[in-house]
RNA sequence: GGAGAGAUGCUCGAGUGGUUGAAGAGGCACGCCUGGAAAGCGUGUAUACGCCUAAAGCGUAUCGCGGGUUCGAAUCCCGCUUUCUCCGCCA
């Protein structure tokens, strides 16, 4: 969320910034100023009210030395009336932060300066692409039958024992992702992020932190009993590491990679959208986050959709690099990049990475501050990116590397899988 | 899962109802000292909100978290979380 400070003291360009996104928070904001005023006047006069009872406290101990009981009773009653005061004072104040709270969160990140106007996805600018699309012989299949023909991967099965969206890899699929995830990990550690593994499992306060709770909570599993969310994403783990750290500034950034299993209800997605590994309940992903200075997050940003273009690169994936307009923005991000490949078979670019900086945004929620050289305390920024997603790389290396002689695995990766063909 | 013992500032650690935001020690920062360093000496060393144009300063809250008792709570009571020890179970 955006703080208080900003919206209070900015009004005017909050508003004009967020047109952007196509947000209109004019009268939110309105309501924030006007109901922070009366918090104002509720904790003056409470932060009066407990001075005074301080006070007379202090004075019965005295008191009750020099004159007795009996001497200190008219101060007592005394402290029972302000006290009675204190109580209301106490609840407005409450009920106006708790407002305040309710309305901030209802109001989006400001988006950067360079995000394009847009209403949707149709309003997204590509920055730029690379590699080759490959044209493919008449007989291509797309993954899903790719998958079925060299027995990669197994989805009745994973129906079976699960439900849609849980596909079972099976012999020469299951090495082809355990390469990807180390070609992955290693790379990042290569580029300097220090490698994390995170729980899939969290409680409700990480579900905040990020972000993911409230508002997005059907999106989450949910283990009742134990009231805990499997993680969408290792960014929730991940970044939940900062909440409520105070960093020094020669430690930033912090760079941070993790693989984790990603598990997401993706309630109502239906269609071609959702065939074979397109869209699913659980799959793999490599993520990196940084938090960083205000100051530097933004040469983070470049450092990182850099990187993840490399790994595309590598992969000898064609590719293109969108900057998302602000009609297609999370509510969270200040600036995103998405990262397509385009999968050959399905004729269609695939999601693989989204790499965002959420400069404030998130740290504000998190409470993640650092120290910076005058030893003030400030908010540091947080940016992530799927560095990489695997689903969709699978498909796209399955359809976009086919041949009658089989699956061609790029020649980064045969260090890691131990083979460089699939079938024949 | 059962029983018991803990949770205090950057760290260790004192503190069982009254100037305790918190003794003492260590660490760290700055200053003095030194040719330089060490030692020594001195000073400082949390966060949030509010008042103030701002700084300085002041007020309020915070001793795991949330409630309660009391004029007053780190200190007493209740619930929760978590750590350790023992028993049980277990990859």
């Amino acid at each position: 969320m955006l703080t208080l400070k900003v919206i209070t003291e900015n009004r005017d360009e909050v508003v004009s910034r967020l047109a952007k996104k196509h947000f209109d928070a004019g009268e939110l904001i309105d309501r924030i100023i006007e109901t922070d005023k009366t918090r104002r006047e509720s904790q003056q006069q409470l932060d009066a009210g407990l001075a005074e009872v301080n006070r007379i406290s202090k004075s019965i101990g005295a008191l009750m030395k020099e004159t007795g009981k009996a001497g200190a009773d008219a101060a007592r009653m005394q402290v029972a009336e302000i006290k009675e005061t204190i109580k209301k004072l106490e609840e407005a104040k409450d009920a106006s932060e708790k407002q305040i709270h309710e309305l901030l969160v209802m109001i989006p990140n400001l988006p950067h300066e360079s995000v394009p106007e847009g209403a949707g996805a149709a309003g997204n600018v590509v920055e730029r692409q690379g590699g080759v699309i490959p044209v493919l012989d008449a007989g291509a299949m797309p993954h899903w039958d790719l998958a079925k023909k060299y027995d990669l991967i197994d989805f009745e099965v994973g129906v079976k024992i699960t439900g849609a969206g849980f596909p079972v890899y099976k012999g020469y699929g299951c090495r082809l992702q355990r390469a990807l995830v180390n070609f992955f990990l290693d790379s990042a550690r290569e580029a300097g992020y220090m490698e994390i593994q995170p729980p899939y499992v969290v409680n409700a306060d990480s579900g905040y932190g990020t972000g993911n709770l409230p508002d997005k909570e059907g999106q989450m599993y949910y283990a009742a009993q134990d009231n805990l969310y499997l993680i969408p994403t290792a960014e929730v783990p991940v970044t939940n590491i900062y909440r409520d750290v105070i960093l020094n500034d020669r430690d930033l950034p912090v760079m941070n990679v993790a693989y984790s299993a990603c598990f997401r209800r993706e309630a109502g997605s239906y269609g071609k959208d959702v065939r074979g590994l397109n869209r699913l309940h659980q799959f793999d992903k490599v993520e990196i986050v940084r938090i960083d200075k205000p100051e530097h997050s933004y040469q983070s940003l470049k450092e990182m959709v850099g990187y993840v273009q490399s790994l595309v690169d590598k992969l000898e994936l064609p590719w293109r690099i969108l900057r998302l307009c602000g009609g297609d923005m999370s509510f969270t991000s200040a600036l995103t990049f998405d990262f397509e490949v385009y999968s050959a078979a399905q004729q269609r670019w695939l999601e693989v990475s989204s790499v965002s900086n959420f400069e404030s945004f998130q740290a504000n929620r998190l409470k993640c501050r650092y120290r910076d050289e005058n030893k003030k305390t400030c908010l540091c920024h947080t940016l992530n990116g799927s560095a990489l997603a695997l689903p969709r790389i699978m498909a796209a290396l399955l359809e976009n590397n086919q041949s009658p002689e089989g699956i061609r695995i790029p020649k980064a990766l045969t260090p890691y899988t131990g083979f460089d063909r699939i079938g024949v």
